[in-house]
DNA sequence: CGCGATATTGACTGACCAGTCAATCTATTC
DNA sequence: GAATAGATTGACTGGTCAGTCAATATCGCG
């Protein structure tokens, strides 16, 4: 239920058989729901056996927990490195962008998951996993108070609240392109990191400076 | 329960049982999510026999599609009257994210399983109401394109995209309220509508117009 | 080969819960 | 005050499904 075995096996070959059962799952959550699925439909979508899923996992919640985890600590390695960088607020911002809506372009399902199973989900898992949330946000804050010491940005912002309305822009942007709501073609997706972060940057930089100035 | 009651017809009081069944499922619900609870929970907080749920409602589905589309259609009709309206633009979208936010002040538990159990839960209940969650999408996009063509907002920005963008800050919002990772005093939420209006259209705005122009 | 360890199988079970329904109660009407 | 119709009750059912487990297959190695 809770203290299970580590995730790492002691066979070579039984690592794939685990990937290919996190790799069904991302489908069939995606397609069904992570509620709405039952552990059945992964395993005949992975074209394993019922209890080999048991084998690898302690439960149905634990292969979410997986997937959710495994993508978001890349991302928050993503967001620290980009944090030590030493480039302008607004290439910061775009790179953190980039980076999801490429996750997205890559793996749609993988993304729809995480953020209507996971992200978005304030009863269950997202209530479990707030902490790794947060983070997020809080690294994202951290860099838009420091542009506001630089005067880069404007202080009356709420820097908590601009992260919030950062990482909510992408959010919906996804969740357009989930439900059918926007085109999803490769300009689109290009043109959306850059439009995402012109116009928050826009509405949060001091009227004096310039666009191009360092963060 | 058998003395005072007043002599209204029985037309009048039926309703007061489902309202009050209505009113318990939202707190049931915000508390312990659409999919966790059972329709005896709901039964028990109301203070009424399981079986009454079932006279009033046909499902338990039916109890949240009831409950969305009662606020739902409320705000859309607010949306509709301001786009009517001959206002500026930041004025139009000011006016929805007061709705959106007061509304969450007036009533939390409602508006947390409208966003967490509706709007983002794309393979449940927001694809059986994506239509009605569209109209507003596009009502909000509409506006952003009128006031492009007047040369208020910038060309370059995508008028579905920016609707996206808006209402995902707005949303978002919420969503650090309801996890409790913003400030949830009167005077955040006042500046919270000002905030997102201020963050937002700072960016769509041309850089000549003035921000009091006329939208 | 033979032995222990790990991988894999799928039938089974126990709990859970949405929805049903027949019985009972209450109010209104004539 | 009896008849009727709607309101209210809660025990019960039927189906579903997460998780278990004992059996079988395969691997690693001396």
């Amino acid at each position: 239920m809770s203290a299970s075995r580590p995730p790492t096996a002691r066979s070579k070959v039984a690592p794939e058989k685990r990937r290919l059962i996190l790799d069904a799952a991302v489908r069939v959550f995606a397609r069904q729901g992570f509620h709405a699925c039952r552990v059945s439909d992964i395993a005949d979508e992975a074209g394993v056996a019922y209890g080999l899923v048991y084998h690898y996992f302690a439960s149905k919640d634990e292969i979410l927990d997986t997937l959710f985890l495994e993508r978001w600590q890349v991302m928050l390695q993503l967001i620290r490195e980009v944090d030590d960088d030493t480039i302008p607020v607004r290439e910061k911002l775009l790179a953190i962008a980039s980076f999801i809506i490429d996750s997205y372009r890559h793996d749609p399902d993988l993304m729809k998951v995480i953020i209507v199973e996971v992200t978005r989900a304030a009863n269950s898992f997202g209530n479990t996993h707030i902490a790794t949330i947060r983070e997020a946000y809080e690294l994202i804050g951290g860099m838009i108070t420091k542009a506001q010491q630089r005067g880069v940005f404007k202080d009356e912002i709420d820097a908590r609240f601009a992260a919030m309305a950062f990482y909510g822009a992408i959010e919906q942007l996804l969740t357009g392109w989930i439900f059918g709501l926007l085109p999803q073609d490769e300009d689109y997706f290009e043109r959306a990191k850059w439009l995402v972060v012109e116009t928050v940057c826009g509405g949060l930089e001091a009227d004096q400076a310039p666009r191009a100035s360092i963060g």
